[in-house]
DNA sequence: ACTTTTGATATGTACTACATAAGTACTATA
DNA sequence: TATAGTACTTATGTAGTACATATCAAAAGT
């Protein structure tokens, strides 16, 4: 950890290319002028001779920023400044198998996390329609093989973050889902906690929102009780 | 007009540009190969030859995944697969002026959740000399006028998160701790929950971790009366 | 007044050329 | 023989030119 800080401070003295000096003053330069969504930009040419690079340098920051979302550009119309998806872009590095095994496990203990405090939205914004699909969830996975189950553990808790009405979250959560998963099938060990989904499903209908805590707590122990 | 409404309708199957596929290319070579990082990769020639694209726009692509940290490169020494840091990339984005309402409110309602899923870690790994600090920063905010609190508000939280032992977590919402405050100032109303952080040491030092989670719950009470 | 055509223009792509840094091989000297 | 130094080679970084393509705008024709 010590010498990941200490590359931090140090590489940017080697590591910087143009494209990349040209990427940061890009986005100074937008956020300075504070321009909204939709605004038009100037023109490559210009902000290549503005910048004093060549338009393939300028290209190659516009490149990343347009990856982000931060711009689009149409053939004659010139570019606009966009709302980046802030998820897509996390999307592109969460692969398990670039990324090393202490973040891998920081994610798996990161999801544990969310699913521990959704418990608060959820009882703020459930809704009876939204306990029945939940209930018809879990009801599917009794007396079924071990594949569809994982399908279904993901669709139920899925659908839990459907319910708490966080858009973000949820899709946060199915992209955290495929590491979560990774992590799991590491240790071979099925984990099975004290309280199922039907369980977690009467809690909803008819339990407090401690209850609710302490169910999904012993449900998810299994997980908690690797954790050292 | 009914068939220039359709072609308007089907556009978007054209809207990707060279850059944005030998992006993708490029990513799904780098998994196909499953390359580990510190691999060298082949040159741009060979690579821009490969995809029958100029260099030019196999460099915008490269310059992408530079971008992320998926790849590294050095002069002559050529290309390397490089491990993402997944964290930095969500950074560039995570600006709330640009984003929109709705994700700035779904982020917000985020690290509330966070905040309530944090005690099981934190009863797993907390330690005498964890509580001593937290302990020493919720003391210094008595007294204080209310610039300095919002600073300590931050220090304290952000050690809640250090003492979770995971660093991913910890660097994750100090990252989304703009958008909470920025969220937070839009209204105005100074908030305040019943149990402060000096209560929440003392539960630390001596309660459970039910306490914990229930004192947790009290402090952020406030901020939850505004969910809807 | 409406449609068609034409022209202008900004981005997308390709190609060439050279600078620069970094590895490699070869040579000279102790 | 070992070492240091030098020249060569090579891959990336940057610049510049040229042309294709799509789209907006205005002129031209009905």
């Amino acid at each position: 950890m010590a010498i990941n800080d200490l590359s931090k401070d140090l590489a940017p003295i080697s590591s910087s290319t143009m494209a990349d000096v040209v990427e940061v003053r890009l986005r100074e330069y937008l956020k300075k002028k504070s321009f909204r969504p939709g605004d038009a930009l100037p023109k490559e040419l210009e902000l290549a001779e503005a910048l004093d690079v060549s338009r393939n340098v300028l290209r190659e920051a516009l490149s990343r920023l347009r990856m982000l979302g931060m711009v689009e550009t149409k053939k004659k119309r010139g570019m606009i400044l966009a709302r980046p998806d802030i998820l897509g872009t996390f999307e592109r590095v969460l692969d398990p198998l670039i990324i090393d095994k202490e973040t891998l496990q920081d994610i798996f203990e990161l999801r544990l996390v969310l699913e521990m405090g959704l418990a608060d939205l959820l009882y703020i914004r459930k809704t009876d329609k939204d306990i029945a699909e939940l209930e018809s969830i879990a009801k599917k996975e009794i007396n079924h093989d071990n594949s569809f189950r994982i399908k279904n553990e993901i669709a139920f808790h899925g659908k839990l973050y459907e319910m708490s009405g966080n858009n973000t979250l949820k899709r946060f959560q199915i992209m955290l889902l495929p590491i979560f998963d990774y992590v799991v099938t590491l240790e071979k060990k099925p984990t099975r906690g004290k309280v199922n989904h039907m369980d977690l499903v009467q809690i909803l209908k008819t339990g407090s929102k401690d209850d609710f805590k302490k169910g999904m707590e012993a449900h998810l122990q299994p997980h908690f009780d690797r954790l050292k």
